[in-house]
DNA sequence: ATCTTTCCCACCTAGGTGTGAACC
DNA sequence: ATGGTTCACACCTAGGTGGGAAAG
């Protein structure tokens, strides 16, 4: 009777699934959310910091999945791809190549791969709701574990891949986004770039209440109480 | 290549766990983690606050777990059981049986049962660190889902249960600790209790400091300053 | 000089504490 | 009155922002 219960608090979430979702995985289909805010960053070129200990993506990466079996067991990948061979740098206001890119993060074991922290779990987990990437941190130098290592100056493309885990993994699924095509670096280049961060990032709060408090100026005042 | 790659990336885990674990289950061990703290606790009857949101549990449950076959699934749950027909009191500084349980709890779906939210995962997963139970909340009111619904007033003992997640589920183990009895409360009612709390879990630093400062007096002072 | 990276910082978000008064 | 619950609150932990000076 206990063991029932358990048993069934743990197929809870599959046999929603079941009812649910597709059998197979032919009508697979992966969709980004929040396209429209990733345009608006791709539209003046994408940029992302990387540091040492790792930074946060913004906007994250979300997508929503379906046409997975939902009783099988998945794990969902995140691959930065080198979007070309260049180095880039910003002069007057533009992205310029500059000379052949760094071969570094090819090769080298899982430099540029991160596992989706919910992984392995059953088809009908990844189609419940958005899958939110909002934990990969991206570095530029060789780290512990769970970070993705780029090089600054270098354009990236994100990939996602569905691997299905079972006695013989498979390859399920590669999907690339362009809209979130973005260049790592270590500071804002383009000051618009910035702006647009500032503007939908909530941790960034600060810096858009300086400029909606005081639109042309710079710098927060010190209190000026006595 | 970059499918090998990227397997090869979704295995790594695993294969650690293949080289170091335990091919079988007949080896299973669990171990309760800061048990020192936990019979501080015990020793005056360890209280754990219920709300209507949900409340952390402090001391947090931690186990290490070994024995487990690193390549197969498994999901780890905890169970808050009634540990006796009671309801209870807190009158004359202790604890006094005071009528009968209410039956609330039992029978009504996963009322008491977490499920930790790595489920499912390898074996290799769950073996690499201890486990951490720090996101279970308690409740006493039935709620939005992933919460624990338990009555105020009540002794619960905690209990851990692995299943092997496969084409035919199966409970693995089951085991209580009896350092982790507690009794919820909507309110603290022993001061040693709240005393130990505030000593030990840094949310609560803000108390700390308080008595540390000012360790006969109560209140915080306002600012004197003119 | 110039370009790139690093570090510390003030300022946020997000949310976990017990308190004490109010509520029932 | 009594006992249990709820709520707003000040104060923390934990950690994500870009800025700007400094370093390489």
């Amino acid at each position: 009777n206990r063991v029932t219960r358990l048993l069934s608090a743990v197929e809870g979430e599959l046999r929603a699934g079941r009812e649910k979702g597709d059998p197979t995985e032919r009508e697979l289909r992966v969709t980004l959310e929040e396209a429209e805010l990733w345009k608006k960053f791709q539209e003046i070129t994408n940029e992302m910091i990387v540091t040492k200990n790792g930074r946060r993506m913004f906007p994250v990466l979300k997508v929503s999945v379906s046409g997975l079996d939902p009783s099988s067991m998945y794990s969902l990948l995140l691959d930065f791809v080198p979007a070309d061979g260049c180095r880039w740098k910003f002069v007057n206001g533009e992205w310029a190549a500059a000379g052949r890119a760094e071969g570094r993060t090819e090769g080298r074991g899982h430099g540029g791969i991160y596992i989706h922290p919910d992984s392995p779990n059953f088809g009908a987990h990844w189609m419940k709701a958005a899958v939110t990437f909002n934990k990969v941190k991206l570095t530029n130098k060789i780290n512990a574990g769970g970070q993705v290592v780029l090089n600054s100056l270098h354009r990236y493309e994100p990939q996602l891949h569905i691997v299905c885990v079972g006695s013989r993994h498979r390859l399920v699924s590669h999907v690339t986004f362009k809209e979130t095509q973005f260049i790592a670096v270590t500071a804002y280049q383009n000051e618009e770039v910035t702006a647009l961060k500032i503007r939908y990032n909530p941790f960034a709060k600060a810096f858009l209440d300086a400029k909606d408090r005081n639109p042309g100026g710079r710098g927060l005042p010190e209190s000026s109480d006595s």
